[in-house]
DNA sequence: CTTAAAACGTGACATTCCTCACATTTTATT
DNA sequence: AATAAAATGTGAGGAATGTCACGTTTTAAG
């Protein structure tokens, strides 16, 4: 049963782990199926068992990559509890295996059980800050500093290696950065002179870390 | 006893109540006065019973206002029980009564009371959610959609009216619309060359809020 | 009231980076 | 393999806006 792998779950007894088991569809998904969509009723909280997927919001004059998860982590927590409407879409970027809750049997379990209630606030806040810190990385650098960032983000956060596959292609990356396709070539070809990376289409390697953490952190 | 005007607080019981009261202390601050600081150690959730508070993060090249918030509210949810450092500043733009509750209480009636919870944790993801919606805002749009966006934001939201004192200076507007203290001071000008406010110092009154509200639409 | 300090307004200039246009490469489809 | 479609790279030009410099106004302090 997917959830039980979940850090909050472990504070779940086996009563309530039944009612979940009992109310919980697991689903796969493909490269860039839709998981969940933006506008649409949400009536899910999805455990990611594993894969990757980008959430994506519809912005004031384009869609804007609010970020990208990795399992074992819940997708659409605030989007699900915080309104009726899902705020943002959730779109797979590799193979995934999602767990779809229903969100009276999790109210459910939030109501049994304090200290699930309470794993899942932490988890709530924890993400809140973490989007206040990108929000003001990239309002305040330059687009240089931003793709920087992110590419540390994918070698250490989601890959833990140096070298992998790009899961954005050029104008994602753009959507993500809030910059232009164009701009994110000009600016991968200029990496790739300096011999700070390597590109051989989506495939990326670092080379030289130091100097791509100096363009994260100056800006 | 402060806290019980919050919504959340009106799912405690009595005795939840007297654990909270004993454990809660209310201060008066001072514009300007700072409530809580970046990088110290979190140690009290804040209740606000009146008054205004500006959230302030230190960012890689500048200082960001993060929001700003009116009372009745809590504060500093997120940084108290997402880490043990708080990741931004309160400081009051008004005087402000505040209600501190030590962690340690606030936990325990987490802990006592599944309804409580569930009312932080709906506070939390409509607080999230409105985060994104800013993030992208200010990413997307120009300056001026930036200014009048917080502009419409201050009557409709902490003034309910078109006519109201500024609760920032030049320099903090740039600092929450991530701009210039330059910049501003000429879109105000421009703004009110065009009839769609009037300015006199600090003090504020929107003329032409179909216009304004353009501006924000348009970017 | 006087004076210093802070806040504010405005012009000139430089820079970042977006947009448009088009060529090239890669991927998918038949 | 041939063709269409999508993705990518690159140059030129322009718009938005930050920075610097300086003058003026407002506020605070004595």
């Amino acid at each position: 049963m997917c959830i039980l792998k979940s850090e909050a779950a472990k504070s779940l007894n086996t009563g309530e782990l039944k009612i979940l088991s009992q109310n919980c569809v697991e689903v796969d998904f493909k490269k860039d199926e839709v998981i969940f969509k933006q506008n649409v009723l949400s009536s899910n909280v999805i455990y990611l068992q594993s894969g990757m997927v980008k959430l994506i919001i519809a912005g004031p004059q384009r869609k804007q990559i609010l970020k990208i998860k990795k399992a074992p982590c819940y997708i659409g927590l605030p989007t699900t509890m915080g309104d009726k409407i899902n705020h943002y879409s959730a779109v797979a970027v590799q193979n995934t295996r999602a767990c779809f809750i229903d969100i009276s049997t999790f109210k459910e379990l939030l109501r049994l059980n304090p200290d699930f209630s309470y794993e899942i606030i932490i988890e709530l806040c924890k993400s809140e800050l973490d989007q206040f810190h990108r929000c003001v990385n990239l309002l305040q650098k330059q687009v240089f500093g931003r793709l920087a960032n992110n590419l540390i983000f994918f070698a250490d956060e989601l890959y833990n290696s140096d070298e992998f596959d790009l899961p954005l292609n050029r104008n994602e990356l753009a959507d993500l950065v809030c910059s232009s396709r164009e701009s994110i070539s000009r600016m991968f070809t200029e990496l790739a002179d300096e011999k700070i990376i390597k590109i051989d289409g989506k495939r990326i390697k670092i080379l030289n870390k130091e100097k791509l953490a100096k363009i994260r952190d100056k800006g």
